[in-house]
DNA sequence: GATTGCTTACGAATATAATCGTAATACAAT
DNA sequence: ATTGTATTACGATTATATTCGTAAGCAATC
């Protein structure tokens, strides 16, 4: 009964940030999308009341200054778009996903050991 | 000087069937659309011409029924959206895309192989 | 050569997303 | 109380994406 949910580019960019700091107020969103972005502070507002009408973030009104919180997971974000991409990008071939990711962006000796780990456990469990 | 390369997600289902078949008229691809998706036979093609106009695909108009080809390499886009992914998504680890990844979506032995033989490249690169 | 069926071209309508200006409101400082 | 500043609310505009109807071309078949 989970909803498809499914936030746009910009919706996205806001829930990202979100998870990031849990809670946080439109200003705090708009000082960290406008490193990479120029727009203006009224089209953040406005991006982050549509996402409240839709259900995607929560708020406290309490003070003056609303207050944003993520509606749902991140997790659940990851589940979906990491899905979509093994079947769009990987004609749905998860290795071929963990192996461009392996090869083009950096790991440090820690994380390839948990893969590891984590690899040797899915192979007991076989 | 490669340009921004940004489909829309109706443009990405396409590319994806061109990538998996190389080349393919709108009825191939249509075809293969319309099983996940009810949508006309005219919206497909539009889809497509504008696709072509944008530099997304070429095509073969030698005989009156065209024939499509993805203009650039799905690896491409896979690197654009892995990455985007990564830092949105996963705050910038590689390893929790790659665990989320594992962990959710099945690999088999062969694949497991794969990628402990990619990882134990990567180590010894250090 | 008329009819049928499949094709492309094209314009228009509809839907959705993103942007911002302006006004109203609250609150703090003078 | 008045002024200044930051906030929200809201409407309007613009941009982009999606959808499809209709017409026109072409080739095979009747």
């Amino acid at each position: 009964m989970s909803k498809t949910f499914k936030p746009t580019e910009s919706e996205l960019d806001i829930l990202s940030i979100l998870w990031e700091k849990q809670r946080a107020t439109v200003r705090d969103v708009h000082e960290i999308i406008q490193l990479t972005k120029e727009v203006g502070y009224t089209t953040t507002l406005k991006l982050m009341q549509i996402m409240h009408e839709k259900g995607l973030v929560s708020r406290d009104e309490s003070s003056k200054t609303h207050i944003y919180i993520p509606c749902f997971e991140k997790e659940k974000a990851q589940e979906q778009y990491v899905g979509k991409m093994i079947k769009t990008l990987f004609s749905g071939s998860t290795s071929q996903l963990v192996m461009q990711a392996l090869g083009h962006h950096h790991a440090n000796q820690e994380d390839l050991l948990a893969i590891k780990q984590l690899i040797a456990t899915l192979e007991k469990r076989k």
